[in-house]
DNA sequence: CTTTCTGCAAAAGGTTTGCAGTTAG
DNA sequence: CTAACTGCAAACCTTTTGCAGAAAG
C-alpha cells in the first residue's frame, strides 16, 4: 500500500495515531472507483473479513476532511480519498451520473474569476464547492 | 404574497394542483432569509400556529425542486426559493458562514469554462453544482 | 366526480453521544 | 505509562413508504 504513505505521514506530522482502523478506512478510500458513504465502508471491509464500527468510520472519515485527506462529495454524500495536495486550492469533483465515476481536479483560473465574480456582489469567498454532473469518457454512448 | 404568484402559475401549468400546503411552503421559502430544511418549514408555520405534516413538506419540496421552483443547497442540506428564471444556465448559490444568508446567482461564461474544462478531461457536462462558503457584505469585520 | 394530494402511523436509515476498555507512541 | 483512539449501547434525527381520507379542478 504506497497510496496510503502520504496520508500516513499527513497523521503523524499532526501528532495523530497511525492506528489499524485508520489505515483501514484510508486503504478501502484509495481502492475506491466512486465516492463510498460510511455504510458503504463497513461493507466493503467486511467483504475482506474485517470489521469497524461504523461509529469508528464516522470519526475517521470526520478526521479525514479535517485534514483534507479526503473529501466529501455534496452530490452523493460520499467520501472520497483526495487525489491532490494541500496546495492547489479549491477541489472539484466531476460524477458521473451512470457508473458513479469521480474525477477530482482543480483549476486555479477559475477559482479566481468565482472570487471576482462573487466580490462583486459583495461577498468574500472562503470556499468553493463545484461539483459537475454528467457522463465520463467510457459512459458516452 | 405577490411573489408566489409565479410560482403558482408554473404550477398550474404543468397540472399540478395548487393546494394550501403547497402555498404555505413557498410562502415559507420566499420569507426565508436562508435555505431551509424540511424541518425548519415545520417549525416556521407553527409559529404561526400553522401546521404541516413533515412528509407533506418534504413531497412539495421535492415536487419545486423538480419543476426548478426551488433548489436543494447542498452545503447546508437546506432549500431555497429559486431567484432566476429557468433560461439562464446553471444556478450558483453563495452562503454565509457567519450569518447564513445566501445569494443566488448564474453566469454564463463561467458555466461554459467549466463545460471546456470538463471535456478535456473527456466529460460531458449535464448540471454544475457550484457553492461558494464565505463572509456577506454585512459580516465583513 | 375523479384524480391528485395530504395526514397519519410506522419503519427504515443515517448520524451522534457518552463511557468503558484498548492501543499507539 | 498515558493520552488518544475504538467499540458498544443507546438515543436522536432525517427520510421513506403505504394507505385511507380530504380537497382541488
Amino acid at each position: 500500500m504506497p497510496e496510503i504513505q502520504g496520508a500516513i505521514r499527513v497523521l503523524r506530522a499532526k501528532g495523530y495515531k497511525v492506528t489499524q482502523p485508520r489505515k483501514q478506512v484510508l486503504k478501502v478510500l484509495t481502492q475506491a472507483q466512486k465516492p463510498v458513504s460510511p455504510y458503504d465502508v463497513q461493507k466493503i471491509l467486511q467483504q475482506r473479513g474485517e470489521h469497524l464500527d461504523h461509529v469508528t468510520i464516522y470519526r475517521i472519515l470526520d478526521l479525514l476532511c479535517l485534514l483534507n485527506l479526503a473529501h466529501k462529495v455534496l452530490l452523493s454524500g460520499g467520501f472520497v480519498k483526495c487525489a491532490l495536495g494541500d496546495e492547489e486550492g479549491c477541489h472539484r469533483f466531476m460524477v458521473c451520473r451512470q457508473c458513479g465515476a469521480f474525477q477530482e481536479f482543480a483549476d486555479k483560473s477559475l477559482c479566481e474569476e468565482e472570487n471576482e465574480l462573487a466580490w462583486h456582489l459583495g461577498f468574500r469567498t472562503e470556499q468553493h464547492f463545484s461539483e459537475f454532473f454528467g457522463l465520463c469518457a467510457k459512459c458516452q454512448g
